[in-house]
DNA sequence: ATGACTCGCAACTGTACTAGTTACGGGTCA
DNA sequence: TGACCCGTAACTAGTACAGTTGCGAGTCAT
């Protein structure tokens, strides 16, 4: 994975759902006022996050965005999943030498690890909601 | 950070290294042989290992590289400070809209969380050493 | 001293990904 | 019918990484 600001924009755009949940939908253009980009940018990313079913959108006048599950329901590792969609880790572009011992073995021993630390990340992600977030930043910002 | 196959090449590097331990020096090219890759490559990545003194070189006929400490203690967790600099998790590439409440005060909220999710794989990555994996490779190899 | 050997490092290229932007098609609603 | 908004393709610019060439500098055996 080439982990991008993809991800911290989606929690970001998520947060705002939720802040302005119960009325208006948003348009990509209202929230890339706020994330300060172009609402393409928006839009693409949003795109992600309504695969994963956590957000829909509407066309016509008065359309736009909203959330799908409650903020509490949303976890931080649904969102990485949803954004993120690489190896946390690559392995090997080109693949080593079969021919030694160490090239011929390494990748299979690796990727279990790798599979064990992606496991403890998501374990942590999973613990933070956009729920808090949302508390977090309305604690904040009166 | 933007994760690239340097950690899964120092780690096939350090295991390498360990291998050979006791006999003569490894050549950056012989290195570049297993991985199958340019000795200039390996000899970049081997330079930030010895940053932070995990293997050391020597120039001259008879050279090459050796490992410092022993495998058993180097852990993941080290290759993984030594070879990666930037942020798991990049924030905003521009700054979010200062007059928007989500946007003024998402990132401070968000640091956080990324800083802890952080400090959970590096926990993991602790819990692997370079001679867990020279045993892997042992085991399948013969 | 000489010459083979090895690292150290700068410079350049090709490739890939991201963010940003413009443009336009298509559905929706008053 | 027209304003509104999403959906998506196409293009550009910036950045990072891997790979490659070239050359300087230190080391060792003879």
């Amino acid at each position: 994975m080439r982990p991008s600001s993809r991800f911290t924009v989606a929690i970001h755009v998520l947060t705002l759902l939720a802040y302005g949940a119960g009325g208006e939908p948003m348009t990509s253009e209202y929230i890339a006022g706020s994330v300060n980009t172009n609402p393409v940018v928006i839009r693409r990313l949003l795109a992600l996050l309504r695969r994963a079913k956590l957000v829909r959108s509407q066309g016509g006048p008065g359309g736009g965005w909203r959330l799908v599950p409650a903020a509490r329901d949303i976890t931080l590792r649904q969102v990485f999943r949803a954004v993120e969609s690489g190896d946390l880790f690559p392995l090997h572009g080109s693949a080593p030498n079969p021919r030694c011992p160490v090239g011929r073995t390494i990748r299979a021993a690796l990727s279990g690890h790798y599979e064990q630390a992606r496991r403890a990340l998501e374990r942590d992600l999973e613990r933070t909601t956009i729920d808090d977030l949302l508390q977090e930043v309305r604690a904040v910002a009166r």
